[in-house]
DNA sequence: CTGAAAGCGCTTACAG
DNA sequence: CTGAAAGCGCTTACAG
């Protein structure tokens, strides 16, 4: 720590570049200025004053400063996005939709919390603070809501389990599990387990009770005991199988179905290293087709999710909502579909 | 698209709650509301007055604009990270660590750009618009500096190949790769080959080179055409590897290191597929240490880095440089640690 | 087409 | 301890 005495160095910067420097070196006002530099011109300003005022921009090297900006306007050019969890290849695709959809308009921004924590309330509220032109939430909690007043334009994604009148998009992993369930029925299995994740979120619930459903309805058995769960962790859901493998392999199990990707690549791993064959003796499936999914050996069967056109979607219905328009459609679902691979299919 | 004349609803939520309205409900000022709020009423406020403050504040729900607030203190109370890779284990881990050491005074946002592509200068210089407290730039491009004019207060991570005048939080790769050869050498390996990145990241180039460095100081050969590159991606390095392993075969390799452990997975992958015994006929590490790399079979050798210390420390130097404080070290280096696991040793 | 002026919400010397 | 007032940088009716 220092003394408060000593003296701080004097910033060497420029000072910061202001609409009145421009006006100044233009000889206009800084009205004039600012239909300029925010392409309000055309009507509005001669064209010699709009050419010596881009001259003076160029020459100063000035930006619009955001902060008073956005004073003026109550809200600012930023999109802040909430989400729980970055560390997640498929986020990066949501984000890329987001930012392909934004365009150069909007600057976004992205709020994280500490590992599948949802933000404070408090954390929202400074968030808001910010005055962002709108708010994207991912696979938020259902009482996220309930917390914020006046939130302005806000659309969530990936958030079953809210009422119709909250904008989002989400994504169909009920008929995802529908997919898996009619692929390993008309590949001829009887009794099928699933192994299930263990953090209680809204989707793992929705991909368990559908593929269930589905199963029973296609004439597949869930025997009792052939339902496991492990957290999303390769270690601890080989760990898992190889406990519950006996069994189900005495109850003439022939297919599991996992809630993750990263639980089938458990299930790969204890079965290479016990030499239980895939999918001969055992056919496996994930969910969320991550990249790995694909060059495994055998590749694993999964259920691809439009990471991207969620993202994009998303954005699309924000832009609206800024802009003051009427959404068509509040809630949007975008349908999965079944990729089919090694892991459940000979070829 | 809505015509103009359409009237927009008027928003429900109540108005935005003002530092004024608290003023007239306290029956103070709104320089009083200001200190009660941000919390300098200490010696400032009497404590009646304080009260009557907090209680307003209570009742209507106020929360400090943080546009106006920006504006009169010149400053937000934001530290905006720029990073251009998200879709990646590591950097959860180091975010959290930025956020560990920020504590509440400060709210992280992260600006990421499209897949490895760093923000262009116009992006930048619209965050800096924003009035950030801080910037960390994650793995920025050596060029990245020359762009930005009177940053503010700014720490680089994982950027090595800027001038020591610049504060930045680095890890020791080079000395990673020392560790690879030492453990290699120390088993007895002689021959040993490197599978390379193609990307060129300045990350990659030292890794290469230290480790072909150390290798040559310690004695193993790394013979002409034991250099092979991949994308980082499990199936297009299986590939590469499946192309060069009849040639390192014949030349005598038993060992061969990787620029990431996603080379090395996929390296196992096709030791899998076509029977090569690892590590007894080779040896593999990789470099990161993935969480997969402790359960893939076998365990991957790799080195580790301090992904959240990276973010702690990073985020504990821009903390100082916003305060005003001298650092004593404007560069800091982070060791690595090697973790020996199946893939190099048979215990 | 143009500029003076008000106002966005807050913070901070300043005078009392 | 307190409040009136200036000022942060910008945008936008408004009058001309």
């Amino acid at each position: 720590m220092h003394s408060t005495q000593e003296p701080r160095p004097t910033p060497v910067s420029r000072r910061r570049v202001t609409a009145a420097m421009v006006a100044d070196l233009a000889g206009v006002s800084t009205a004039t200025v600012s239909l300029v530099a925010n392409g309000k011109a055309e009507g509005r300003v001669s064209t010699a004053n709009e050419a010596k005022v881009r001259a003076a921009i160029r020459e100063l090297g000035y930006v619009v400063d955001g902060i008073g900006s956005s004073l003026a306007r109550g809200v600012s050019n930023t999109v802040i996005m909430i989400a729980p969890d970055i560390s997640n290849p498929f986020f990066a695709t949501v984000i890329a939709g987001v930012r392909a959809a934004l365009g150069s308009q909007f600057q976004l921004l992205l709020s994280v919390t500490d590992a599948g924590q949802l933000p404070s309330a408090d954390d929202t509220r400074r968030l808001l603070g910010l005055r962002p032109a709108g708010l994207l939430v991912d696979a938020p909690e259902p009482s996220f809501l309930e917390e914020l007043s006046a939130p302005g334009p806000l659309v969530l994604l990936d958030a079953p389990g809210f009422g119709p009148e909250v904008p989002a998009v989400n994504l169909d992993v009920a008929q995802g599990s529908r997919l898996l369930a009619e692929h390993l029925a008309a590949a001829g299995h009887k009794k099928v387990a699933y192994l299930d994740g263990t953090t209680g979120t809204t989707t793992f619930e929705v991909r368990r009770t559908a593929f269930l459903a589905a199963a029973a309805e296609l004439g597949m058995e869930v025997p009792a005991g052939a339902l496991a769960a492990a957290a999303i962790n390769v270690g601890l859901a080989a760990t898992a199988f190889a406990e519950v493998w006996p069994r189900w392999k005495r109850d003439g199990i022939t297919a599991v179905v996992c809630a993750t990707d990263t639980h089938a690549y458990g299930i790969l791993q204890e079965a290479r290293a016990t030499g239980i064959s895939i999918p001969g003796e055992l056919a496996v499936t994930g969910f969320d087709n991550l990249p790995y999914s694909m060059t495994s050996s055998p590749g694993l069967t999964s259920i691809n999710l439009p990471g991207e056109l969620l993202g994009r979607r998303a954005a699309e219905q924000l832009l609206k909502l800024i802009a003051g328009e009427h959404l068509e459609t509040q809630q949007v679902t975008l349908e999965s579909s079944l990729m089919v691979r090694g892991s459940t299919s000979d070829i």
